[in-house]
DNA sequence: GGTCTATTGTTGCAAATGCAACGATGCCTT
DNA sequence: AAGGCATCGTTGCATTTGCAACAATAGACC
């Protein structure tokens, strides 16, 4: 029997050394690095007994733009419908949002956020805050508005 | 009844204004665009009838660095042992690696790609080669390598 | 109005994932 | 050699995802 805790998520990285192509070298960054600076940052919002992510992208979506319909915060968010339909369905259930009938579309839900929602999105955003700057401390300002860049004229 | 493909799993997305703040510029574009481009060449493989990514990294580490422990395929590809483990079981029921005890070690199963296994990933790279490079047509090739640079930096 | 097609959100089902535990083996210390 | 702890790979279980369908509503066209 051992006392450790076994299994972890990320196991050690090793040195990698990325191709010569510039382009595979892009690629391979954005499939490696990418995900596991939001495995680590996922990990501190988890350790701090918050919920993933997800949920505070959406509160947040819907704190800058008012309440929003399913179809919005799926394009908003850029994930499927169901699985909107599915992440409101466990906000809701927990008391972060409300769905609401749509005035103007008989199909539509109109997802609205709790005072809890509220509060929940701000005290995840000073840990998220944290963790993301940690995370990026390695890049100057200026890197950090390069990456940006770099990255945005891919979309 | 509707004859179109509903539920396209990445939705119209929306012209989206980054933040100011260069950092949080920085994490947003790594939140959202890797994900989204990564999402796009796997959906080219997929529509080529090709598995997933994972299938070809896996099948390529062991073309680059012999024959691997599990252990060592998860350090590899920095998912967690669990993962590999069945990730190997669907690869090898269907044909493209096989387990093969381990002389120095009791514990371990060292994976062999098959010739099927091999073959497979020659065919995938073509399609894979081709999605990469258009997504990452936008970059020039000395923006490329700044982009893999300065992710690198993060590691 | 009536018909046809598209969109919205939901759901059943199968597959995949995360977590915690486990048996088996290795390794280190005594 | 024996005990104790660490590592390796696997698995049961609950949760989450992806896919394909669906009912309900909207909108366009005649």
């Amino acid at each position: 029997m051992q006392m450790q805790q076994d299994q972890a998520p990320q196991p050690a990285a090793k040195a990698f050394t990325l191709p010569k192509d510039p382009v595979q070298r892009a690629w391979v960054a954005i499939q490696r690095f990418g995900p596991a600076l939001l495995g680590r940052v996922e990990a501190e919002l988890k350790a701090a007994g918050f919920p993933a992510l997800e949920w505070y992208d959406a509160l947040w979506a819907i704190e800058r733009e008012g309440p929003l319909r399913q179809r919005d915060l799926a394009g908003s968010m850029l994930i499927a419908r169901y699985s909107i339909s599915r992440l409101i369905d466990r906000m809701e259930a927990e008391g972060f949002v409300e769905r609401r009938e749509c005035p103007e579309d008989g199909r539509g839900q109109v997802v609205h956020a709790t005072a809890k929602g509220l509060k929940l999105r701000k005290a995840m955003w000073a840990v998220y805050d944290k963790a993301m700057r940690q995370v990026l401390t390695p890049l100057s300002e200026k890197e950090a508005a390069q990456l940006a860049a770099l990255l945005a004229k891919l979309s």
